[in-house]
DNA sequence: TCTTTTAATGCAACATAGTTGCATTAAAAC
DNA sequence: GTTTTAATGCAACTATGTTGCATTAAAAGA
């Protein structure tokens, strides 16, 4: 049950703790997927407006609690930060065509920056 | 010039060399950077409707003569494979924010590789 | 508790990009 | 010159993202 943790965690942030915030909010947590917004609202077991729900994700990510990211068709794709992502260092992600889980790859090592070469 | 090369690269893939198709052609051609279409579309000085430049660009990338990507918004982008692009190794895209050129980086070296944990 | 303030929500509306169907035009083939 | 096929443009539609505004619900304050 991840309510209770989703709750906590929206007032940490003093936000309320809504039905629906919630509910967006577990969807997120309970998954180590990244999802597009139509996805989300299809899991959803209460109605709620295209815009909250896009508003809701914008906020979350605002706090710092969802990643959001644009997939391989252009669509956004929200993804919750169970490590907090808090490592601000850069890396890409990696997205499984079977199951569309996303997953944060390792760090790009220096012998590979190094490679890289300035344009113009 | 690049127009006789346009056209010859397109008489090559038993295409028709059209004035528009040309044009298209040669805006990608004489760049390094990927464009969107919409921006493809303002840089033109012949009109030619949004729905034909962007059957164009399809036909092109399935003649393997640009590379279609997905920009940070969300946006396609189409870039024009000089380098043949032939190698059809994995690598990533490297844009930069201020010039918005597109580069390809180097292929992911094994090490980095072999870093990356099985999911699930 | 009642009132005020502020956040959350939904509806309408619009923008942009992508896409398909169909009719027309232009080029190539015969 | 006629036929065939590719190219083009228009209309229309879908999906996603986005903003404005009015309404509702929650929290804060009296």
């Amino acid at each position: 049950m991840s309510r209770q943790r989703a709750k906590e965690i929206l007032k940490q942030h003093a936000k309320r703790a809504t039905e629906k915030r919630v509910a967006l909010l577990r969807i997120l947590m309970d998954s180590s997927k990244a999802f597009t917004l139509s996805r989300i609202e299809k899991q959803l077991t209460i109605p709620i407006d295209r815009v909250t729900i896009y508003r809701t994700l914008h906020s979350y990510e605002m706090m710092g609690l969802v990643t959001k990211m644009v997939d391989h068709k252009g669509t956004c794709i929200y993804m919750y930060n169970h490590h907090a992502h808090n490592n601000s260092n850069v890396h890409p992600h990696l997205r499984c065509k079977v199951c569309e889980t996303v997953v944060c790859l390792p760090s790009l090592p220096m012998e590979y920056m190094n490679k890289l070469a300035k344009h113009e």
